[in-house]
DNA sequence: CCTGAATCTAGACAGTGGCAAGATACGGCC
DNA sequence: GGCCGTATCTTGCCACTGTCTAGATTCAGG
């Protein structure tokens, strides 16, 4: 373990990991700084230095988050993947990384107007549109590329964008419930419960494409009927 | 207005409704019950006497939120709606009553196994689970009831509990990414957005080019209620 | 009017977040 | 080496919070 002498070493990511071990055991609420300076064996005006506030620490908390969930769907779809992939990559997130989950989706909780955060927001916002709009070209068989944005519908919102969102809800709206417990009565697999949820809302051979080669640890496959 | 002496006359429910205030203002951390008792000018102790404890007040919070859904969600089936319409009333109360709402789905900050609480739930997965079911089978009707009770098989859910789940969590997504401001850039009326997501969801293809209009077509006026 | 119960007050205590001032250690500079 | 600036951490303090205990006030019903 770390000398007790003064310079800790790396007192900011120990603080960061106790107060996501707190917040995914008894919630944010029950979140205490002098809690996380007791743990790490330093006084308890420490934490205040590197955060500057306990808002400062669940700002922190709230972009790691962001910037995992960026990673883990970019690395989904580089591996190839559809939107499925990466609906399948968010639950996955939600599930691993419950505490920074929990925290990125309180606003309250936190300093949304960080930059740090926007960033890493905009950045995971970007790969769920992409593969969206993949999967929304595809489907009316219309166009090719057209990355982000293509503000042509007269209704106000482009297919991409449509296609984002619904997809969005509904595997943040399975994570939460997982998270919450109000789902603990179907399986302990919340992945394979999103790939059997999507092949409902979605469709099974809208969304199917490759899915096996996202790097899915106990998948058991069967893609439920 | 009622008057300063001792008995308040109802001032658990003056409570309530502060509490509620607060919450939608800033958030379920920014509770305190001090500040409760101040407003509606009692002693700090006063609503220890009511609700015993802050997970208390948090816990009858969580409750009435529940039976109110119950309630819409009951509202909404009884003048005629399907399963559509349940979850449009789902976005509608969480939007006409995101304190309730916040609460409800953050179990460590209350009792979640009161049997209030656990009723009341029963109560609203009764309904979304019973129009579920006439969806999903169409003319083949099951019993009624029996909501929760299912010791489902993870493998093999039935598909009025499948289609139950997609669209509780298309819903409970949305609404939940609506409350924390995830789709501000979306409009101003989540439950016209619910509307069109539902229709990519669930309407058929999975981009469903111009369709705005499912079945309810350009009628804002919602059949629930 | 009297009594018991419901309701609310008053005081105290341990924790908590945040601030200010000081102590300590590290790294670069001469 | 000695020195100093800065980052890091400590100590002390204050206001606020939740919760507990004991006591005061009011209401309901005989």
């Amino acid at each position: 373990m770390a000398k007790a002498a003064y310079h800790h070493g790396n007192l900011r990511r120990e603080l960061l990991d106790a107060a996501l071990a707190v917040i995914a055991e008894r919630g944010p609420s029950a979140l205490s700084l002098r809690e996380l300076a007791g743990r790490a064996g330093v006084s308890h005006a420490a934490p205040a230095h590197h955060f500057g506030d306990k808002a400062g620490l669940l700002t922190a908390v709230a972009a790691e988050g962001y910037e995992l969930l960026a990673a883990e769907l970019e690395a989904a779809t580089r591996a190839g993947g559809d939107f499925l992939a990466a609906g399948l990559a968010y639950v996955r997130f939600a599930t691993d990384h419950p505490a920074h989950f929990q925290v990125m989706f309180q606003p309250t909780l936190y300093r949304a107007d960080d930059p740090a955060v926007r960033a890493a927001e905009a950045r995971a916002a970007a790969v769920l549109y992409g593969t969206a709009g993949a999967l929304a070209a595809g489907a009316t068989g219309e166009g090719s590329g057209a990355a982000a944005g293509d503000p042509g519908d007269p209704g106000g919102l482009d297919d991409a964008r449509r296609v984002g969102v619904a997809g969005w809800c509904l595997v943040h709206g399975l994570a939460t419930l997982w998270l919450a417990g109000n789902l603990s009565d179907l399986g302990d697999d919340p992945v394979e419960l999103a790939r059997s949820v999507a092949s409902i809302a979605f469709g099974g051979g809208a969304a199917g494409g490759a899915r096996d080669d996202v790097r899915n640890g106990g998948g058991a496959g069967a893609p439920a009927r």
